[in-house]
DNA sequence: GCATTGTTGAGAATGATTGTCATGCCGTCC
DNA sequence: GGACGGCATGACAATCATTCTCAACAATGC
């Protein structure tokens, strides 16, 4: 059974108050400015543990690297801004249908998808190109 | 500009005969096994300057390690079997009204997508399932 | 041939993630 | 409240893919 201690209480108020993807690494040191300190080992257990279970989404970046959200439960997708990860949780049937059609259309069982859009929201958009191009 | 040196060569010869996704490890390895021997560090280096110029695919495995597989040239998607790497490129247009609907939907602008389907290919499913269950 | 300049490779360095294991603390049962 | 069994923790070592360094090399153009 899951126990439930400091550490773990600690890291999931974090995740609860924090609306962005963010890596164990960073999780760590914010629980250390919060004046929490959870070991490093602690914590990817720990986020690990609530990938499995459903509790957090895992999005891994361009060089890998994995980081870890707390997320509506059940299957969906996501829109991330590669600026200031401003995230949007998609729900929407039509990858879904998709993958379930190739996977017939190709014989394949079991057929697992991930499907991800990066890309830069309104505001960053604004500040990056200049703010007066907008309407 | 680009030479052409017998190690770039080996390594172009060599995944232009490999139809999976494979580790520059991996890579590097067979080259060896070939009697083809090419640095690790040049492993790295070409297949990274291959992907960058389009010649080759990148695909992130659960655990972050990046796999390198020719393919065609443009904008295409997989479907992967898990257990023996089969792989089919996608190239329809399903998933790009997804992504673009999405991005409009949201006003986030310079959006790309990634979407891989993994599952298990129809050999693998009667090999693994029992081979007499199919008609 | 020869100079120029991009390329190579052995090994060190990096950095995220995982393993180790002695100690700690949660939940439970008196 | 207090003892206990066992999962949880954390400091540290270990792993491992990837990147960096830089002296030695080798295409390419003349
Ligand atoms: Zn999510
Ligand atoms: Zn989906
Ligand atoms: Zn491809
Ligand atoms: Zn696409």
């Amino acid at each position: 059974m899951q126990r439930m201690t400091r550490q773990r209480t600690a890291l999931a108020d974090l995740l609860e108050v924090t609306p962005d993807f963010r890596s164990a690494q960073q999780l760590h040191q914010l629980l250390k400015d919060a004046g929490q300190n959870v070991g490093l080992a602690t914590v990817y257990r720990t986020v690990q543990a609530m990938a499995e279970a459903g509790d957090v989404d895992v999005l891994r970046i361009e060089d890998g690297e994995a980081l870890y959200r707390r997320c509506a439960r059940g299957h969906h997708h996501h829109l991330v801004c590669r600026e200031c990860g401003k995230t949007v949780e998609l729900a929407g049937e039509a990858v879904e249908r998709w993958a379930s059609r190739i996977a017939q259309e190709h014989d394949f069982v079991d057929v697992d998808h991930t499907a991800e859009l990066v890309g830069i929201c309104r505001d960053c958009a604004a500040r990056i190109y200049g703010g007066g191009a907008r309407a």
